[in-house]
DNA sequence: TTTATTTATGCAATCGTTCCCGGTTTTTAG
DNA sequence: CTAAAAACCGGGAACGATTGCATAAATAAA
């Protein structure tokens, strides 16, 4: 089907005018006279004309689009987080492409070539939970193409960053779960790739030792697709749980899916939550309130992020000259206490 | 920033060949010898070269991306539903714009006008729950662009359809409550505008009237913003549970949101379900089998609603004559018996 | 009156790609 | 050996919009 859309031409031919002077009438040009001006507009707004944004990107040499890569939009942080990236983007004349990597290193690669053959003007990446080689990355850095990254942020590339304090958010669910009488607390935790699991099992294991509790290694289980199988969970617990020496009473989740999947595992083995084992997640899911029990969670200011990330990147692709200075912002979590963090069984 | 691309006439220059030739020799044209081909080709893999989608979509009048908008995507059903919809239009090289109505009438013309402004080749659209005038659609559908509703489809224009069975969703839910035991169902039904509750209203009404139950107008109450504020469901609830002569056991609730926010309230006013209040709802969350009591539900086939709905988009867009035999494709919701459905509290 | 200046408009190039229309050379057929 | 037919390649217009430059007419200054 065709759409045909009213050009430039049209008004010209129309109004016997040349289409250089339609679109100066119509930019609002001080060369052109009032009169005609006024003629131009009218008919091009009695004909409904829309200028052609293809047209404009050819010559513009930008789409005024940008990509964003994360590994689910079905996952709340990052649905949260793309609301915060739209809302901005939208008020700046940006529309956004959305592609997801389901946590796969081969597909994010496609991702990021379908999207640079869509000419973006630049990439927000929260980077998929197999992802360790970032040549992909590093070759479009190179050649000045505007990256920021968000949520999963990556050290060796220098370009603006914005996450959460995600040693602060484990520390503080550590802690939490010492509080309450918890001395053997296990981590369920995310792709060992990824340095915002890195950083949570460093706040886990500053909090342990601050309150001059053991590390013991064998209490984290990493799981390389960030939970969103539920059987790398089960085996995750199943360790923890039942081939280990010091078994937990208490279970820190450090991701969306994590926390779910532990929840569901639980359920299946008639644990009951906290007084077989208690537990905090990473979650940005707004229903844990309605869990029984109610579940203690790090929430991470999603749309924050999203909107601090796209803040960053359009200011870059506007900029005139090459970005030398690139930030690093840290949002702080949230702790929310419930009832699945409380005390352990009395026996 | 700058981010220069190797264009067709750069190849052209190097080689010492006209622009005429490349392009023939990239796209395989029998006008070409095998040998100026070759050389072409690996030159061009060699400077890695990508046609520049932009200059395509203006000389071919359009644009390969398609434009979704719905409510917001932090939804469960709407997020599968888009997952759905990316699935297929990668495969088949388009990209997808999403737009967020946020159940506003006013942004929903909004969004699409800055779409239809994007140069979109067609549109994926489940109209907010305010949406009662349809002239910003029928406008656009009359000057023939290809347009498909998925979900909350809209009964007086003629494009493709596709949706649930909403009838049988709410029918089968009627009637298992019905089956145990429950006599004084209420629903709370979304906004009176879209066909959709009109249809899960009349499925609830015919399981009524089949098993022979009084059809009572107090125990329906809508919610014109389709649950997304408490408060509006708040009041809904109060009213079929406090105000009204016979006192619902059982209740009903026709959207996502609209469940979660009843089972807030049961939770705050302390009602147990099912003894004090039974209910199911319409949900896609896939954490209702982790509540307790374990939610039942009528789940609606997100993923494959929107990878219909995206085929016979695409269909329309790349069919040579204009489209006058339109589908409606109605796919069978599920129903999912847990325990918040179970039997009333015996006296 | 003549020249300079302002005002208003048109021409043509540009962005990257495709494709119609020629043109030249080589091959094939008669 | 000549004419027709392939085979191969380049020039240039087109898509829609912007913009530097040229140009024309009208006005102001000398």
């Amino acid at each position: 089907m065709k759409y045909e859309a009213v050009t430039i031409k049209d008004i010209a031919k129309a109004l016997g005018l040349s289409t250089s002077t339609v679109s100066r009438a119509l930019r609002d040009s001080y060369e052109i006279s009032p009169e005609t001006k006024k003629i131009v507009i009218e008919y091009a707004q009695q004909i409904n004309y829309r200028p052609n944004p293809i047209a404009l990107s050819l010559k513009e040499k930008r789409s005024r689009s940008i990509g964003i890569i994360v590994c689910e939009i079905a996952n709340s942080f990052f649905s949260q987080a793309i609301n915060g990236i739209e809302s901005i983007a939208y008020d700046k004349g940006y529309n956004v492409i959305i592609a997801q990597s389901h946590e796969s290193y081969e597909r994010e690669i496609l991702n990021l070539q379908y999207l640079a053959s869509r000419s973006i003007d630049g990439l927000l990446i929260s980077v998929s939970s197999e992802t360790e080689n970032l040549d992909h990355l590093i070759n479009l850095h190179k050649r000045g193409f505007p990256i920021v990254f968000f949520d999963r942020v990556v050290e060796d590339l220098a370009t603006h960053k914005v996450g959460v304090d995600n040693y602060k958010g484990a520390y503080d669910a550590t802690t939490e779960l010492i509080k309450n009488g918890h001395q053997n607390i296990a981590m369920v935790a995310g792709s060992e790739f990824l340095s915002i699991t890195k950083e949570r099992v460093a706040g886990y294991h500053q909090a342990l030792s601050d309150h001059h509790l053991p590390f013991d290694a064998n209490q984290i289980e990493y799981c390389l697709h960030g939970g969103m199988l539920y059987e790398e969970v089960e085996k995750a617990l199943e360790k923890l749980l039942y081939h280990n020496n010091n078994k937990p009473t208490a279970v820190i989740a450090s991701a969306d899916k994590l926390t779910t999947n532990c929840l569901r595992y639980f359920k299946s083995k008639n644990l009951q939550v906290p007084s077989d084992i208690a537990m905090i997640g990473f979650s940005n899911l707004d229903l844990t309130d309605l869990l029984s029990p109610s579940l203690s969670v790090i929430r991470q200011p999603a749309f924050e992020i999203g909107q601090v990330a796209i803040e960053l990147l359009i200011k870059q692709i506007e900029n005139k000259r090459p970005t030398t200075e690139f930030e690093k912002i840290i949002l702080p979590p949230q702790m929310i206490i419930r009832e699945s963090s409380g005390a352990k069984k009395i026996r």
